[in-house]
DNA sequence: GCCTCTCTTGAGACTCAGTCTCACATGTGG
DNA sequence: CCACATGTGAGACTGAGTCTCAAGAGAGGC
């Protein structure tokens, strides 16, 4: 059970009203584990009979983006994913496997578009950087599988 | 009017039939300017009358995908575009006005790939990077406003 | 405590991308 | 030029996301 209060508290300080369902929504976030869809919040709240609709939970999700309180990734597979995460600019690793993410710094990133903004002559506004693979645990089974194998 | 000769050219290779369809949606990427979407192919086809049919062009684009003579792009809008490109393992920047793309190598990205797996533990398998900006062209208008401003 | 005004909500219609099915068509190797 | 696997088009279907609109409910003022 995760603490939804670091979404909510978002919410307030940019003026929004806080609402039944968006506490409610806050509290499916908080929840997840790794990443999650959109869809998997709305069975979710079907499931605990939350009566939170669908399109509330879009136009929260909509909100929180906006307010950095959530990230937003592209799977590998075309889905849409969410993350849950502190507002301020970075990027995820993402378990293939458990969906576990984990959050990674610019570090390094920064050279990379300097660079390209140099040598294409274009100027870089924005870049998108995803890595997917297995995270440790996911991992461990594995490598212990292909060893006792 | 580009050139489908490449793309004709790896489905044969790949052991794939050259059916007429084929070579249609092969002719209409070929003619695209930077990224297009699977609804824009659709519609040029009809405006064309080629008589190909939706099925058959996202049949066509996965095709392709997996051929790596076309790759797929998340749009920051979140719209799924893909680019004509060589098959080999690299990354795009996008104009966010004309839609143009270039494509850029991998340089330097590999450092942060493995620092990131050394830190976190994970094992990264695949990557994702997009970078968005101006291009050159659509660049200079807007500065030359600028500087008349 | 309660009133009002505005923001928010839920239901459900709607749109649009993408997939699937299936009878029919067509490349290709022999 | 034949046979048959491979590919195709039409259109039904699914599921994500958006929109509308009447009704509901926070929050500040009293």
């Amino acid at each position: 059970m995760g603490d939804p209060t670091a979404i909510v508290t978002a919410l307030d300080r940019a003026g929004y009203r806080l609402t039944e369902p968006r506490r409610s929504v806050a509290a499916l976030i908080a929840d997840q584990d790794g990443h999650f869809t959109a869809a998997e919040l709305v069975r979710d709240a079907r499931v605990r009979q939350l009566g939170v609709g669908r399109a509330t939970i879009f136009r929260t999700l909509e909100v929180l983006e906006d307010l950095g309180a959530v990230e937003r990734l592209d799977l590998p597979n075309g889905e849409h994913a969410y993350v849950g995460c502190e507002p301020a600019h970075h990027h995820h690793v993402v378990c293939s496997r458990c969906g576990r993410t984990d959050e990674i710094d610019d570090e390094g990133l920064r050279a990379i578009v300097l660079d390209v903004a140099r040598r294409t002559g274009y100027r870089v506004d924005d870049h998108r950087l995803e890595l997917f693979g297995l995270c440790p645990a996911c991992l461990a089974p594995a490598t212990t599988a292909a060893a006792t194998a």
